[in-house]
DNA sequence: TTGAAACTATACAGACCTGTATATATTATG
DNA sequence: CATAATATATACAGGTCTGTATAGTTTCAA
C-alpha cells in the first residue's frame, strides 16, 4: 500500500489545490476526499507545506511531460514545434477544469519572496522558458535572439492563461498563437543561422 | 473625520492586501496598522469582503488614472501612445514594492468563478483591454484588428507582470515592449486606415 | 452645558485551521 | 500463530480567523 497511499493522497490534494486554491483547501478537506486517516497523511507529508511542494513538483512533471509528448505528436519540424507548444496549451485552456496556471496561482497566493513555494513556481517558469529557448535555437534562431524570443513567447502564454482564467471561453490562446507567429517570423528574419553551417 | 477615517482604513488595507496577499491579511492586522478600533472598521465596511472589493475598486481607479496621465505626459502621437502604456508599466514594475498585478493576484486567490472578487478582476482586465483597443483605433488600426491587437498587448503586459513577479529584476516589460513594437507594426501594415478618409 | 453621535477599548463567541495524542483495528511477515 | 508495521478513528490542544457585544471616552453641536 505504501507508495500507493502516498500517491493517492498527493493526487487528490493536487486536484483540490488546483481547483479551489491552496489556502482555501484545508487538510481536513483532503483527508475527507481521500478517505484516509489524518495520521496517514501526516506520516507521508510532515506538514501541509510539504504537501504543497510535492503538488507543485508533481504538476511540474506532468506539465513537462504533457508538453513534450504533445509536441512530438504534432510535428518534427523544429520551427513548427514552437507553435505546437501553443496548440498544446490551447487544448489545456479548453478543458472545463482549467483554472489558470498552477504556478502563477501559487505565486500569487504566497507573497513572501523567499518562500519555497514562490521559489518552486519561479523555477518551473524559468525551466519552461529555457525549453522554448532550446526549441528556438533548433529552429535556427541565434542564441541571443532565441533568449529574447523565448521570454516573449512565455509571456504570451502566461498572459493567455491569465486572460482565459478571468474571461472564460475567450479563446485567448488562439490570439496568443497569432502573435507568436509574427514574433517567430521576425526572429527568423532578423538573425537566421544556416543550419548547414551552424 | 468621517470620510477621512474611511479613506485611511481603505488606504492602509489596500497596501497590506497588495503587499501580503488578501487572505494572508487578517482584519486584526489592518486594525493594528491603522491604529483605529475594530468597531470603526466594521462600521464603514460591514465585512472583510466589502473591504476587499473597495480595495479593488480603489486600485482600479488609481491604475486607470496613473496610466492615462502617464500616457499624456509622454506623447500625443496616437501610435506612440500604445507604446507609452508599456513605459508606464515598466516604471511600475521597477518600483521596489512591486508584487505583481493586484487583479491577477486576487483572481488567483479567489477561485470560485462567480465570486464578486473574481468578477471585479475580470472587469478591470476587460476595461483595460478596451482602452488599448481605443488607442489602437486612434492610431489608425481598423476595429477588427484593433480588437485582436489589444488582446495581444494586454496579454504581453499581464505576462510581463507575472514574469517580473517570479523573476525579480528581469526587465520583463522591456522585452514585452519589443514584442509590442513588432505586433503594432504588423497591425498597421495589415489593415491601415487612412485617418483622412476614416 | 447637556445630549447625541462618533470613536475607542476590551473581551469574547463560534468557526476553522494545523498538527498531535491515544487507542484500536488491519495487514503483512517471521 | 505471533509480532511488528501500517492504517484508522476520534478527540483535542493551541492558534487564528471574522464578526459582535458591551462599556467607556471623545467630539461636536444645540
Amino acid at each position: 500500500m505504501a507508495r500507493n497511499l502516498r500517491e493517492h493522497i498527493l493526487q487528490t490534494a493536487s486536484e483540490l489545490f488546483y481547483r479551489q486554491g491552496i489556502k482555501a483547501t484545508g487538510v481536513d478537506t483532503i483527508v475527507k476526499a481521500t478517505g484516509i486517516a489524518k495520521m496517514s497523511l501526516y506520516k507521508y507529508f510532515p506538514s501541509k507545506d510539504d504537501l504543497v511542494l510535492a503538488h507543485l513538483q508533481r504538476s511540474r512533471e506532468i506539465m513537462r511531460a504533457h508538453i513534450l509528448s504533445g509536441i512530438e505528436a504534432r510535428t518534427s519540424d523544429p520551427k513548427q514545434k514552437l507553435l505546437a507548444v501553443f496548440d498544446v496549451f490551447e487544448e489545456f485552456l479548453e478543458t472545463p477544469s482549467f483554472r489558470g496556471c498552477p504556478f502563477i496561482n501559487a505565486s500569487a497566493e504566497f507573497a513572501e519572496e523567499a518562500s519555497p513555494i514562490q521559489q518552486a513556481a519561479a523555477e518551473f517558469s524559468e525551466s519552461f522558458r529555457k525549453m522554448l529557448a532550446g526549441l528556438a535555437q533548433e529552429a535556427g534562431i541565434a542564441e541571443t535572439n532565441a533568449e529574447e524570443l523565448s521570454k516573449q513567447l512565455s509571456m504570451l502564454i502566461s498572459g493567455a492563461m491569465v486572460r482565459e482564467q478571468m474571461q472564460r471561453n475567450s479563446k485567448a490562446m488562439l490570439t496568443a498563437y497569432a502573435a507568436a507567429e509574427v514574433l517567430i517570423e521576425k526572429s527568423l528574419a532578423d538573425a537566421p543561422i544556416d543550419p548547414a553551417t551552424a
